[in-house]
RNA sequence: GCCCGGGUGGCGGAACGGUUUACGCAGAGGACUUAAAAUCCUUGACCCGUAAGGGUUUGUGGGUUCGAAUCCCACCCCGGGCACCA
């Protein structure tokens, strides 16, 4: 009988709801693990394959778990406040409440279908009044502990969206969602203090045990800057100009400052600047500049001298000019720097566009001091700068090596006709190398060379490529050559031996000088022009010039606080009130906010209430801005007449703490469970898109901190372990609505069964990195499940025998796919009982086998898997609640091995050995082979390598 | 520009110092069948050769090694993230 997958897969489903096999039991669970996955936002499009291949991932890990014993909590719920849910209620003008439940319904419909070990009777929806309480709550949480607080700011606009956006949701000046140019508007909103956890957000991430690449994203958006902040006074003015480095150290080369447009100093300044209008003017167009449009004009510098004032560089005591530009910004350190053009990419494009001073103090370093060359590790023995003198002398010459500098090793070459004296050198190591790799060096004159390395003290030989000793003759050559040798012990190295001197790593080194101001260095390096702290390197003269300079250490977090507010209608309100009057007499709960109250926690949730224009206004306002019943309320204070707050907050901040209700979501009592919390928290395993990196993932981790110094739970970090999936792509190119390659699973899960879709999209690539789905492609799984069945109808009929062959295969089965979900490699393990299936076949399989083989398919296939696990194999309860089969490694012990013979590394023949043998035994077998005998024809091998149970080489 | 991934047959991919191309798809040939579907078997990188066989090949160029897709250096291309963060 052909394998009905309609029939069985619906049969199991109910079974499995009816049994309640995926509920854990809460309390008496042994080995909790709880599984989770990023909750879908339900769009009324439905579940697509790029849900369902996450959702399946996450699914074939819970169930491995569960077989391991694990008591696994897999719940699932919908993300579904939000603009997004929003925007589409308005295109099909729908009431979202409406709508959400329209989309829930099909959700969940949907998610029922997949297959997936969801424990049905803790999901919930973030819309659920009973779910945004405690959203508010933790609103109201962040309030009383200062961690909430309204701001007026320039904030990101979405025009389209009529919204304020956080700027986690800006891309490229662009709405992540709609993709409108982002204004900035001066606007009073609620901010949540996540910089309060910079620092632990960074520092903990060391600790997670998460994808890679989301851990360093995370810390690039964190952008932690260590520097100083340096004081420049302004001439005859009892103003001072503070600004933030991260480069202490090139303090000499600061030579022009450069104030962000919003700084506060310029209409402070106001009086002393002489073409005040023109500043004036430069600053207005700056600040009303979207955000896009600077992007665009990209490294075109703009900017304005404030004409009349100068700075004072505390450290030589010079007088510099103070300029406006928009590439300062002023929301980041103090809104105003030192420009150091010489070290800085964006400051010498400046300084070349307005013709300011360029002046070099960093000399490129050439080794690193904290790692000295050890023994044996080739790349770190010498040091060696290739380097060009520019027609130096003899004098020259002469006069550099009389100063001492023992490292310098001359090596000689000519200059070929219409060569260049780059090209030369470059031609004359190549050819004594052969070389082909390596770049040289910037011509330098001799003077700055001199003095580069009296500064330079760790440099211990150089080589130096030119043209100038075509200036001595031979004798004088030889001369100098013996006076060396015995003053330095050093040697005149023979052209012929330039291959020994220079490992081929060191070739490419480059020495970095900047000559009339022509390029920038922005490494770390040496200082020159720097008064008595010339020849230091960077690291230690940032501390003394911070010092010097009268500097104080700083840290800079690149992180900005999170705007909560959203001018829109579906989201949860912000539970605040404010009260006019008690501002006027500044009460209030919190002294640098009068007027303001949270709503107290007895009278939470505010209810969104249900209204028929839920337009967003485009005011700055959100539409309920307008329903008096819904803002109109007594001050908690004073009693009188009093607004609410009639924002809403931003979705992420619902998905900020579902983990944690998942435990307890109809639990009128409290948000957290705490007995649940201890027993089931942090989350063991997370998975979930790349996309949201520095989101979700972010936000997150900052509630269950705050939540943590709060006391309501005991750890501070929500998942132990993170893995982001790939993406699903159809023909190389993203799904997405606009290219109308949406792949919907319904149609194949109708066509093929869950079952098979679920394994397919497992075995298209590695889970972490994604594939591209293909139609043809689902076939050979089909083939596969099919083939499954009709093994096990077979066995209905007669029992095959245990043979070994199958034995030891299995057992190498096992091993593999344990370790292959282990690590998410689900595309190998499916190849290899793909590879167990064929041999089942071929070689015939018994009951015992075929329950091994089952148990290891059934985290894939859940369905059919159960079905032969009662129809077949008659078991009374759940394969999915059975134990995980174990490898014996005795059985896995192969008596033989193929060996590989290779000749000069090519494999010439394969022999059959037994697995314990020795290297002269194998050696001799090796040998007799006619094959080997003949490639080798009478050569005497000069070597022989023999790496056991893998291959003989032999060197001739 | 910076930071992550990645470049292997016609395709998705496997191997991540030891016989390159496991597994699957597509292709070719065959068996069963009146026929088709389904199923099964064989084949399967490229070049030279009738063949045995030989040579080449993991983006490109170099290097380390008895041996490199794998490690190192430089470059090119594709995907993703960040982007005037001082």
């Amino acid at each position: 009988m052909k394998y009905d997958h309609k029939r069985v897969e619906s049969k199991w489903q109910k079974q499995w709801l009816k049994e309640r096999v995926y509920e854990p039991d809460f309390s008496g669970a042994k080995a909790p693990f709880y599984n989770l996955m990023m909750f879908p936002y339900p769009s009324a499009e439905g579940l697509h394959v790029g849900n369902m291949y996450a959702f399946t991932g996450s699914d074939i890990y819970g169930r491995f778990k569960r077989m391991q014993g694990h008591d696994v909590f897999e719940p699932i719920g919908l993300d579904g406040f939000g603009i997004h849910s929003e925007n589409y209620a308005l295109k099909v003008g729908t009431h979202p409440a409406d709508q959400a439940k329209t989309s829930e319904k099909r959700f969940y419909d949907q998610l029922a279908s997949i297959g997936n070990g969801f424990a049905w009777d803790e999901r919930l929806e973030t819309y659920d009044p009973e779910y945004y309480r405690w959203t508010q709550w933790i609103f109201v949480q962040m309030w009383k502990h200062g961690l909430a607080y309204r701001k007026k700011q320039a904030v990101n606009w979405c025009p389209s969206c009529k919204t304020v956006l956080a700027d986690e949701q800006v891309e490229n000046g662009k709405c992540e969602r709609c993709n409108s140019v982002v204004e900035k508007r001066d606007l009073e909103q609620w901010f949540l203090k996540i910089t309060h956890y910079a620092d632990k957000l960074l520092k903990n991430i060391e600790k997670l045990d998460w994808s890679e690449k989301v851990k360093i994203a995370q810390k690039n958006w964190i952008g932690k800057s260590e520097g100083a902040e340096i004081t420049f006074k302004i001439v005859d003015s009892e103003f001072e100009i503070k600004v933030f480095t991260t480069r202490p150290d090139t303090l000499f080369g600061a030579t022009y400052l450069v104030l962000a447009p919003e700084h506060e100093l310029i209409r402070e300044l106001e009086v002393n600047i002489k073409n005040q209008k023109e500043v004036a003017d430069y600053v207005a167009k700056s600040i009303a500049k979207p955000i896009e449009e600077r992007l665009i004009e990209g490294k075109d510098k703009t900017g304005v001298e404030l004409k009349g004032v100068k700075a004072i560089n505390p450290v030589n005591g010079e007088e510099i000019p103070i300029w406006v530009a928009d590439y300062v910004l002023g929301s980041y350190g103090t809104g105003a720097i030192m420009a150091v053009p010489a070290h800085d990419e964006r400051d010498f494009e400046f300084a070349k566009k307005f013709d300011l001073l360029i002046r070099q103090v960093i000399a490129p370093k050439v080794r690193d001091e904290e790692n000295p060359p050890q023994e044996g590790k080739e790349n770190t023995t010498r040091e060696i700068i290739h380097c060009f003198v520019k027609h130096p002398t003899k004098d020259e010459f002469i006069a550099l090596r009389s100063k001492k500098f023992p490292w310098l090793t001359p090596v000689t070459g000519g200059i070929e006709k219409g060569e260049t004296a780059v090209a030369a050198a470059e031609r004359e190591i190549r050819e004594e190398t052969g070389y082909q790799n390596f770049h040289l060096v910037k011509e330098m004159p001799m003077k700055i060379f001199a003095e580069f390395f009296a500064a330079h003290k760790n440099v211990n030989r150089l080589v130096l490529s030119t043209t100038f000793l075509f200036e001595l003759d031979d004798e004088e050559k030889k001369e100098l050559s013996v006076e060396e040798k015995e003053l330095h012990d050093i040697e005149w190295i023979p052209r012929s031996d330039l291959k020994s001197l220079i490992p081929v790593s060191e070739l490419p080194f480059v020495l970095e000088w900047l000559e009339n101001g022509d390029r920038v260095y922005t490494g770390e390096g040496f200082l020159i022009n720097s008064g008595k702290f010339d020849g230091l390197d960077s690291e230690a003269a940032k501390k003394e010039i911070i010092e010097f300079a009268h500097g104080e250490k700083k840290t800079q977090f690149r992180l900005r606080d999170w705007l909560i507010s959203r001018q829109r209608y579906w989201g949860p309100p912000i539970p605040m009130i404010f009260c006019e009057a008690c501002a006027t007499e500044k009460k209030g709960e919190h002294t640098d906010m009068p007027g303001w109250y949270a709503v107290p926690e007895e009278d939470l949730p505010v209810k969104l209430p249900y209204v028929k224009d839920f337009r967003p206004t485009g005011s700055g306002q959100s539409p309920l801005a307008s329903v008096k019943d819904f803002y109109e309320i007594k001050c908690p204070l004073c009693h009188g007449v009093a607004r609410r707050e009639t924002d809403v907050s931003d979705t992420f901040l619902d998905s900020a703490w579902y983990y944690l209700r998942y435990l307890n979501p109809n639990d009128e009592s409290t948000p957290i469970d705490k007995a649940k919390e201890k027993k089931w928290l942090p989350v063991d395993m997370y998975i979930g898109g790349a996309e949201h990196s520095v989101l979700h993932l972010l936000y997150v981790r900052f509630v269950t901190m705050a939540l943590h110094d709060w006391k309501f739970i005991d750890f501070e970090e929500p998942f132990k372990k993170f893995r982001a999936h790939g993406l699903v792509i159809k023909d190389g190119a993203k799904m997405s609505k606009s290219k109308g390659n949406i792949i919907n699973p319904d149609e194949y899960i109708k066509n093929f069964g869950a079952d098979t879709l679920r394994m397919y999209l497992m075995f298209l690539a590695p889970f972490e990195q994604g594939g591209d789905f293909r139609d043809s492609g689902i076939l050979g799984i089909d083939r596969f499940l099919n083939r499954l069945w009709r093994l096990a109808e077979n066995l209905k009929e007669k029992e095959g025998e245990k043979k070994q062959s199958v034995t030891t295969l299995l057992h190498k089965t096992i091993k593999k796919v344990t370790d292959d979900i282990e690590n998410l490699h689900y595309n190998t393990a499916i190849s290899a009982l793909m590879i167990l299936l064929r041999g089942l076949e071929d070689d015939g399989c018994s009951r015992e086998q075929l329950e091994m083989f089952l148990k290891l398919c059934t985290p894939f296939a859940p369905h059919i898997t159960e079905e032969i696990w009662h129809e077949v194999l008659k078991k009374e309860s759940s394969i999915h609640c059975s134990v995980w089969p174990l490898c014996n490694e005795s059985l896995i012990k192969e008596d033989s091995v193929v060996l590989a013979v290779q000749i000069n590394g090519k494999t010439r023949e394969t022999i059959t050995v037994d697995a314990s043998i020795d290297e002269l035994s194998a050696l001799k077998i090796a040998f007799e082979s006619e094959k080997i005998k003949s490639v080798l024809a009478g050569q005497k091998p000069k070597k022989t390598i023999y790496v056991p149970k893998k291959i003989i080489n032999i060197v001739i």
